[in-house]
RNA sequence: GACCCUAUCGUCUAGCCUGGUUAGGACACCAGCCUUUCACGCUGGCGGCACGGGUUCAAAUCCCGUUGGGGUCGCCA
């Protein structure tokens, strides 16, 4: 049986792009779901905009995300005489023939035809040019470019794709398409076919704005007498305005990049991508492994209309897509412990909270915490900043806290010294005895035990949220508990 | 403009093919419950078949049209 292979071919000509990202994650899902190989392509025709930069940043864009290939990262111009062979192959069977017309003419025509409102398209001036001429203008070195030339036929080009089914094109409705430039360097259209047929692609899934360019690419398969793969366009992905997602409209946060720094499991935002035009057929949303999403892939659940990613510019609840959050923090709260605490690692050596003892000494109690501390957050970007208070000693008593845990009460400044004081000489430090002795403390002084956990937990976090005080102190521990309580209580006068 | 694609809550979507559902789920939002706070969780609420014609006993579902949205129309990919 024929190998299923799928392929990933973006153009290095800016950072891996959220859209292209979703373009991989389908192909690499589905590769994997039939057992196939993919094949990873540079597309770098284009000298003038293709950077290599680009092309590294997309590399480290798939490598982050866990999007693995089998084949390449092959270059596409590293096969530029193929292509240019190929071309070479359809002008002598008379399927491609030179086109003379200079770019400024082509764009006189295109404008005369604006101005009178007339449909334009290019119309076959080279086309009836003899081959004797032909080859002696080529030879005389008189620029040209090449041009497919589109089989006269009443037959309208058709191909079946996978998710908006028969596509049908009148043949008028296709140009002599150039496939070659004048500076010989072959163009997508054609480099595209070739090296699909070399790499021996049996799937195509990319966006839909290759709709149109499809029935081009058939005819060429058609002509160097090739099969034509499945085809499967996928649904775009817009903004709130319809407007396609763009770096330059949306900045970072259009790229994948900009997930990494903001605190995204790699995993969870593949997750979330997934999602964006694409569903199982049940109620399932959530895969913890992508064996399972790969599972339930499928080109079926593929959806025919824009997915608009819900990002409102400027709101800060809206940064990116909430469901983008919201999936983020069901894998960070639920994946394996050990997982999760190298990205945890990572935030707290950028802030500059990160002590080495985290993964020797004190590593039990860096995991408890993480542990303890996951369960609310959303973002790995979380564990340093709303999580500062809990790896520092240099922490703020917010406002909130000081009004809602330490001010809630008059004797509050009373208490916290007799209550450090209890801890102390708590024996066993666990969660039941805290929280029997605070209980205690709190019937003796004639108030709600909220009022003691809250002042505990503003002056041993300086925050008013946060985990289940009886737990969190036994992992905080008891000398660092004891001493931020006191330290608090003195400052309160 | 031409050609192509598309249309279900604010957003992602199920349902459409094979007409009969109180049009389902998720995110967001609101309320309540839980509770030592905040989250989580649970319960409930808000909110949708773009419009107009057909066909039919019956239309989100089938047909036609309108309107809206998107894509493409390069010697970019």
């Amino acid at each position: 049986m024929e190998e299923i292979r799928l392929r990933f071919p973006p153009s290095p000509t800016g950072y891996l792009h959220i859209g292209s990202a979703r373009t991989a994650l389908y192909n690499w899902l589905f590769a994997r779901k039939h057992g196939g190989k993919l094949v990873f392509r540079i597309e770098d025709t284009d000298m003038e905009r293709s950077t290599e930069e680009a092309a590294k940043a997309i590399i480290e864009g798939l490598k982050w995300l866990g999007i693995t290939w089998d084949l390449g990262p092959y270059y596409q111009s590293d096969f530029a005489q193929e292509h240019r062979e190929a071309a070479e192959r359809l002008l002598e069977q008379g399927k491609a023939y030179r086109c003379f017309c200079t770019k400024e003419e082509l764009e006189e025509k295109r404008k005369a035809a604006q101005k009178e409102k007339r449909e334009y398209g290019y119309d076959r001036t080279c086309r009836s040019i003899p081959k004797e001429e032909s080859d002696r203008r080529a030879s005389n070195n008189e620029p040209f470019v090449i041009r497919f030339k589109v089989p006269d036929s009443d037959e309208p080009v058709v191909f079946e794709d996978k998710v908006y089914g028969r596509i049908v094109t009148n043949r008028k409705e296709i140009d002599d398409f150039v496939i070659v430039r004048s500076n010989k360097v072959p163009l997508y259209i054609l480099s595209n076919v070739v090296d699909d047929h070399r790499d021996r692609v049996t799937h195509i899934i990319r966006g839909a704005d290759h709709i149109t360019n499809t029935p081009k690419q058939v005819l060429l398969y058609q002509a160097f007498g090739w099969p034509t793969p499945v085809f499967a366009h996928m649904s775009l992905t817009l903004d709130s305005q319809k407007a396609k997602i763009s770096k330059r409209r949306h900045g970072e946060m259009a790229t994948v990049a900009w997930y990494k720094e903001h605190g995204f499991l790699p995993w969870a935002f593949c997750n979330f991508l997934a999602l964006l035009g694409w569903n199982a057929g049940d109620d399932r949303e959530y895969f913890p492994t992508s064996d399972e999403l790969v599972e339930a892939f499928s080109l079926e659940g593929l959806s025919k209309t824009n997915a608009v990613f819900n990002y409102r510019k400027g709101d800060p609840k809206f940064i990116t897509d909430p469901k983008a959050i919201h999936i983020n923090s069901l894998h960070l709260r639920s994946m394996a412990i050990e997982s999760l605490l190298p990205y945890v690692k990572s935030e707290l050596e950028k802030a500059g909270l990160w002590k080495d003892n985290y993964d020797s000494d004190e590593r039990e109690w860096f995991v408890e915490m993480v542990d303890l501390l996951r369960a609310r957050y959303n973002l790995t970007t979380d564990f340093a900043t709303l999580g500062r208070p809990y790896f520092t000693e240099d922490y703020e008593i917010e406002e909130k806290a000081m009004k809602k845990g330490l001010k809630k009460d008059p004797g509050i400044k009373e208490y916290l010294p007799v209550i450090a004081n209890k801890l102390e000489a708590l024996d066993p430090f666990d969660k039941d005895a805290i929280e029997m002795c605070l209980r205690e403390l709190a019937e003796n002084y004639g108030v709600k035990v909220g009022i003691l956990t809250n002042a505990v937990r503003a002056a041993v976090t300086g925050q008013n949220v946060g985990p289940g005080l009886f737990e969190l102190l036994p992992v905080m521990g008891r000398g660092r508990v004891v001493a931020r309580i006191r330290r608090i209580a003195s400052s309160l006068g």
